[in-house]
DNA sequence: ATCTTGTTTGACAACGTTGTCATCTTGGCG
DNA sequence: CGCCAAGATGACAACGTTGTCAAACAAGAT
């Protein structure tokens, strides 16, 4: 039983009694092949289960079916998300998924992305944040000609495709929900403001706020990095500041944590005396407690669908749509319900 | 610039004045090359930028070159620190690592990686806790003679690589830790029983008790599933329990941080009143506050190791040492000084 | 019917390696 | 000095696909 021949393209072909070129022609949807022949040969091929070599193919079409993440975010919940999405693709297509983290030496990526575009000669890219807002290493990409995807905050100016939500939009919805929750003494708490998506939240922040009655002098900015540490430092801060704050927005969930966490050690009960919210839904949102209300982007999907869009555009060689907007959703949960 | 023109085995032959399968012996460091030779040939490739192609070496020598690793293990940081180490083995090697992540559905996970083995026919597995423990996968892959490596905590009897630490003792010597520093109450929150190393901290736990003068009456066992919820809900049962306990060790790092903030929702003071120390060493313990003391165990390094040994042994086709034992260490912070 | 044009099909040569096997060196030993 | 075994080297055929191009076929126009 372990010892299944192993099935090449020519026995698919005699089976149907076909040549190897349209077996090939069936298995790369190429253009030409007559409806009967084709239900034919995949037929036959699903009998015998037969799967193309994946090698043969690379060496003849001189594409290496692999579609490559890189990364440079410590957020490996966020990481795991987006490869699952990404493996899913790949795996539907025949393609190989890997990731590559790319160590920020320097300000310049660009020794490793070359080493590894180089030695794979990979069919596509895919960056995420804060890596996908690097002018610099886009444009080595560009100039490769190879096909990419950007998961992120969308400038309209790009070549490649891109995914992402509208992270301005989002901010301001989840603050509009703090305020509608009556909150009227509010802080927001930045993250990185190197990252597009943090200056991007905080647009929307302030936008909830004008468009509010409450006076400026009511809220508070307070600047975090999205870790977790930094969300606790600043509810330290922010007791100094302005003790009789009632309603948090902290960028990212591991700052909603961390805020929450100095919260308790402060003897500040969450939600009844503070309200927090998060941003990303991520897995802490659900595990701490109290849990934590936050704003969900489909991850998942959006790494989904940029692999499959950009498979697309390696097949046609041209790209019709590049710009991909998700809706996002706010999870009520407990620290602000 | 960019059109560089692709670089072959016998452009490399025909500047070394060589047949192309002398370049060839070198690139696998097969014998019977004359080391004149060799170095002649590795000087020309690397003035050139030779790199092999991949593809064409899979085909011709019917190997895949991908290492896989299944996982079903929600921790992302600790699968993320896995794939970094076999990142860096393959890379150096010129293999592929992919991971893939097993949904354990209905008890059975051999769909997903039969189909996952047939379609990508890997050279060499890596399997991490929990799945690393299933004797049914574990025998599926013997049974197709891939070669494997477990991380795990090592039972002697399996034929492949296992790369461990000694979950016991690890589990012994932070209990002896808390006991070191005066604890005389304590108490211990399991992970989840079908964890084997869950059972082996519990047991080394349970050792150092034994070993030291301490009653068994004051301590307290409780049970929760390596989920920071989980370890919020052991403080609450233990402040029912035994509310006088003063040392906490959780067998992982995201319990250690449930209880934390449990504790501190309490209104009591951690390290000041109750000590906590956790396992893994986890980016939680860094960024909690107080930052958590912990036992840290190499996991990048096991997974480079592993994946070293794997291709080793792809390579040789025989395994000469198959056990390999990791040292381990206390991370003193703060939440038991 | 016949021609034209476009669609469908297949034969065969790539693709860049490694495996096999035959041949050529080299060095030790009688 | 000649012989032999072991080591070093190379020629050439795989490996399983896709690309190219020519041939066969179908359908519509004349």
């Amino acid at each position: 039983m372990t010892a299944r021949k192993k099935l090449t393209i020519e026995d698919i072909a005699q089976k149907a009694g076909v040549s190897i070129k349209t077996v090939s022609r069936v298995f790369n949807n190429s253009p030409n092949v007559r409806q009967q022949k084709r239900d034919l040969v995949l037929g036959v091929a699903r009998d015998l289960g037969y799967r193309p070599n994946i090698s043969a193919r690379q060496l003849a079409s001189k594409r290496s079916f692999v579609i490559s993440h890189f990364h440079d975010n410590p957020n490996t919940d966020y990481l795991s998300e987006i490869y699952d999405g990404m493996r899913r693709a790949c795996s539907e297509q025949g393609y190989y998924a890997v990731a590559e983290k790319l160590e920020p030496q320097k300000g310049s990526y660009r020794p490793a992305l070359l080493e590894y575009l180089l030695r794979y000669e990979v069919d596509g890219v895919i960056l995420s944040p804060p890596v996908s807002d690097d002018e610099t290493v886009i444009r080595e990409i560009e100039k490769r000609g190879i096909p990419y995807a950007l998961i992120s905050p969308g400038k309209k100016k790009k070549k490649g495709i891109n995914v992402f939500i509208d992270e301005k939009n989002a901010g301001r919805s989840i603050t509009e929900f703090l305020i509608e929750r009556g909150h009227e003494r509010l802080a927001f708490i930045s993250g990185l403001d190197s990252h597009a998506a943090s200056r991007e939240r905080e647009a929307g922040f302030w936008e909830a706020i004008e468009a509010s009655p409450l006076p400026k002098k009511n809220v508070v900015r307070l600047s975090g990095n999205f870790s977790m540490r930094s969300g606790f430092t600043a509810f330290d801060k922010l007791m100094k500041k302005a003790p009789n704050v009632t309603g948090i927005f902290a960028a990212n969930d591991e700052m909603a944590v961390g805020t929450i966490v100095a919260a308790l050690r402060a003897g500040k009960k969450v939600p009844e005396e503070l309200s927090v919210v998060g941003f990303d839904d991520s897995p802490f949102a659900r595990s701490m407690w109290p849990t934590i209300t936050s704003l969900a982007q489909p991850v998942d999907n959006m790494a989904h669908v940029s692999t499959q869009k950009l498979i697309d555009w390696i097949h046609a060689e041209t790209l019709e749509q590049s710009r991909f907007e998700f809706a996002t959703q706010i999870i009520v949960r407990d620290s602000c319900p």
